[in-house]
RNA sequence: GGCUGGGUGGCAGAAUGGCUAUGCAGCGGCCUGCAAAGCCGUGAAUGCCGGUUCGAUUCCGGCCUCAGCCUCCA
């Protein structure tokens, strides 16, 4: 039985679909005018583990995840650049798929775009303007009246009073109510622009995940989800924005993962104190990455460092060299090990139990293979590819992961390692070990460690 | 100022009203030419002060402290 913290609540609730056996799951993606950086990588990576938990639980799962392909930071940036908002916003979006892919995070159903979403953005707007949820401003700016709607602040856990006694509030002539938000925005020259009934402009960013999120999964669906900075405002905007317009409930249930911090505090554009995925990439695989993030669970702030990644990377290490050497054949459930694993995933996606119970197959595996019980041991490792993959991870193949390493630009080849592993195997066969340690500690220095079988030396990179 | 969420062993990081996290690091042993990897064993924790309870790290209250939101942000 899934049990999900909703933040409406904030507690963990029983799920239960709106249609049976099918969730509906809407996720913020990226405002596309620069590179990932680590936090739009937890986002990508916390909400494909959740599809997939769901789709192994049996559910069908549609998941739209949106593109924000215009806004004023894109405007800015292309304007900068010399060049179009669309060859910039394309860019980014190319290279946000390549992120993505090298995550191992599997692409959405839907990712709808809000500069192609938008005759239902004006829709929506003038459903609001016709049932005096919204005005427009004399400026030509369309705002949304938050005193017309009851239930604002009910995600966040504010009141208007205080917001409006809050210390960062800046007044705005043209609107009635300094909470007001904009939900259509006047063209200035040289903007991009759509037309509407207010005139030439674009969208709030608001408005677009409104519109675009009950396009494609309805007016009511099952799970909204997105980086804890979403919550207020933008998805407290999002539930005024499409309840006043549909008189429905938006949606069931919230979840917002948590920060990436760095040295304690958040990770974010305007700190300037982000790491791009890329830059990390260029030192760590992306699984390591993947498994960083999901060793910590969803909803507790994650803090970059390079002692944790080296942590992660030691951690998959110990997976892949119980793997390493066993048959692999695949096999469709977890054994005996399924039942605890799911029990903590159904635990408001405990990945981090989830862990604790691949480290037990990872332990009996290799038990199985001290033993030389080889039917045992190809047994728990298809268990343990599956179970890790229901959580996207450990899928590589052993020796690729071990062997592959860092980002070994330069250095030896694998031949060159093989053939001083065999000028030490002669070495050792005439006990001339002063040699043997030698060439091991030459190829220690090139951060290769060698491991003697029975008759046979492995390798990895370190 | 208003509102959220935290403070767990050397580190990371779960969980729980009484019993075990897990990984890394440490210590002892096995294995090894020596290592590495692996296996076996092992020490080590619940911010502070009260309260409820037979018993609290877990529930309640207060305090200290950290992070976050109230402005764009995953």
């Amino acid at each position: 039985m899934l049990k999900i913290h909703n933040n409406l609540s904030r507690q963990k609730e029983v799920f239960t679909p709106i249609t049976p056996g099918k969730v509906g799951l809407y996720v913020c993606g990226m405002t596309v005018y620069d590179y990932c950086h680590i936090g739009h990588a937890r986002v990508l990576v916390v909400f494909d583990m959740v599809v997939r938990y769901l789709r192994h639980s049996g559910y069908e799962v549609n998941y739209v995840r949106n593109i924000t392909d215009v806004d004023d930071k894109i405007i800015k940036r292309a304007h900068e650049n010399g060049e179009p908002m669309a060859a910039l916003t394309q860019r980014f979006i190319d290279a946000m798929h390549q992120d993505a892919a090298a995550l191992g995070v599997l692409p959405p159903d839907q990712e709808p775009k809000a500069t192609t979403s938008m005759e239902l953005i004006t829709a929506m707007i003038t459903t609001l303007v016709e049932k005096g949820y919204a005005y427009p401003a004399s400026n030509g700016d369309v705002y949304y009246d938050v005193s017309k709607f009851d239930g604002y602040g009910k995600l966040s856990g504010k009141k208007l009073e205080d917001l409006r006694a809050g210390e960062r509030v800046a007044v705005d002539e043209v609107k009635d109510d300094p909470m007001d938000f904009v939900l259509w925005k006047a063209a200035k020259p040289d903007e991009p622009s759509w037309d509407s009934p207010w005139g030439a402009g674009r969208p709030g960013w608001h408005i677009e995940c409104s519109a675009m999120s009950t396009d494609c999964l309805g007016n009511h669906f099952d799970i909204h989800g997105g980086g804890l900075d979403l919550q207020f405002p933008h998805h407290e905007n999002e539930i005024a924005q499409s309840e006043a317009a549909t008189g429905c409930q938006f949606v069931n249930v919230w979840m917002h993962n948590g920060f990436v911090q760095i040295n304690e505090e958040k990770m974010s554009k305007s700190l300037n104190n982000f790491f791009t995925l890329r830059e990390v990439l260029k030192q760590y695989a992306p699984e390591v990455i993947r498994y960083f993030i999901l060793a910590s669970h969803y909803r507790s702030a994650l803090n970059y460092s390079d002692q944790n990644l080296d942590g992660a990377k030691i951690a998959l290490e110990r997976f892949y060299t119980a793997l390493r050497g066993v048959e692999t054949v695949v096999i469709q459930n977890g054994g005996e090990y399924e039942a605890r694993f799911c029990n903590a995933m159904d635990d408001d996606f405990n990945s981090v139990e989830a862990l604790a119970v691949l480290f037990e197959i990872a332990n009996a595996l290799n038990r199985a293979k001290a033993d030389h019980n080889g039917a045992a041991a190809i047994q728990l490792a298809g268990q343990l590819r599956y179970l890790g993959g229901v959580l996207g991870l450990l899928q590589d193949d052993a020796d690729v992961f071990l062997k592959g390493g860092a980002q070994n630009t330069g250095g030896l080849s694998d031949a060159d390692i093989d053939a001083l592993i065999q000028q030490r195997l002669d070495a050792r066969k005439n006990k001339n070990w002063a040699e043997a340690d030698r060439i091991r500690d030459e190829l220690l220095t090139q951060k290769i460690i060698l491991e003697d079988g029975a008759g046979i030396t492995t390798w990895r990179r370190g």
